[in-house]
DNA sequence: ATTCTAACTGACTAATCAGTCGTAAAAATA
DNA sequence: TATTTTTACGACTGATTAGTCAGTTAGAAT
């Protein structure tokens, strides 16, 4: 692994167990096997530092969500297929999630425009926009709806994470859940 | 207002802008217009300091959502009056909303045991617990229709704080959402 | 082999911070 | 009023931290 991804996945680790301020940037370096000037010269402040895990979660969030496209066709099957990418990559980087939550939460939330999609560039988004369009969705705001969607998801998210459940039981559930959405979205 | 009060509304308002570590308890007693020791007084710790006001948000909170407590039978309306309490309650305290999530999501929460209503103690876990025993609700575990129950709220209310809505508009909105997620748990 | 360069190192520093403590004011009690 | 108890004060300290910098290393280029 190259060293500033060492330090990126070092860094996300413990800014979760410990918080921002709660760690110290010789600790991600000593945990990281590097000196401690050497974490400076790829991330000239904390903040950048912060702020640049933040960036590259998003990334791969986003290449995983596109990824997970079924189709572009305003179907249910291309939402069902979004609800579920969304969820397996909450599941399975539990750790990264929490980053986000933490993150977007502090004060650093601010620092972070751009680079990152744009809600309305969201394939989400568009899709529901287009659901809406083609009178497939409720005439609700679409703002509205992907932030429903999206909270949907979340709450299946926490229910899973505190309530241990065998993943076949876990697939069943999201099933079920993806159904009750629709019911809930669908015109 | 008491010191302690006192001391408690600055922090929060002071670890919302500026996150718990970005928040010297020098600066806390100072806005505060007390001593740097007095502080200490009331709070032995910043940990402690932090976890109260935690404790502090959830009193207030759960005291506003039982007022909100239409009737005890098991009827859409009692839990659209818990919906509406609840997002209002959000709407009417964003400091302390975001304050909750700062916390929830940061290294403290797992000091922050106990105090607090416990999730099958809370109103809306027993209504939709019997809601489901009746029949009234789908046959889910209760868990998890109170988990997407929360995240509905939350899904709306960032929402209307990401998007200026008139007051007006808001009732509108807090309605039809309502009526989206009763279509989606009742039976 | 020698030079050059870019990455790396870690001891160091100036600043900050949580928490202490001896003293003083204020409040309660007698 | 006199005495005791409680509350408030703020200068101080030991510990910690983000970031620096003068120098070292390793490998590529000549």
């Amino acid at each position: 692994m190259k060293k500033e991804e060492l330090i990126i996945s070092t860094a996300l680790k413990l800014f979760v167990e410990n918080g921002f301020h709660g760690t110290a940037t010789s600790r991600i370096a000593s945990e990281s096997g590097v000196a401690n000037g050497t974490l400076f010269n790829y991330f000239a402040t904390k903040e950048i530092l912060i702020v640049s895990i933040y960036n590259s979660i998003m990334k791969k969030m986003d290449d995983f969500i596109i990824e997970g496209i079924a189709s572009n066709s305003v179907s249910k099957n291309a939402f069902k297929s979004l609800f579920v990418a969304s969820l397996r990559w909450n599941l399975e980087n539990p750790a990264a999630f929490q980053y986000m939550q933490q993150f977007n939460n502090s004060p650093f939330a601010k620092s972070a425009i751009s680079k990152t999609l744009k809600q309305e560039e969201h394939p989400l988004y568009v899709l529901i926009k287009n659901g809406i369009d083609l009178v497939v969705l409720k005439p609700m705001p679409a703002a509205l709806v992907f932030s429903l969607f999206n909270a949907q998801i979340n709450g299946l998210y926490y229910y899973l994470l505190n309530n241990t459940i065998e993943s076949e039981r876990t697939d069943e559930l999201t099933e079920d859940t993806f159904e009750m959405l629709w019911k809930m979205i669908q015109d």
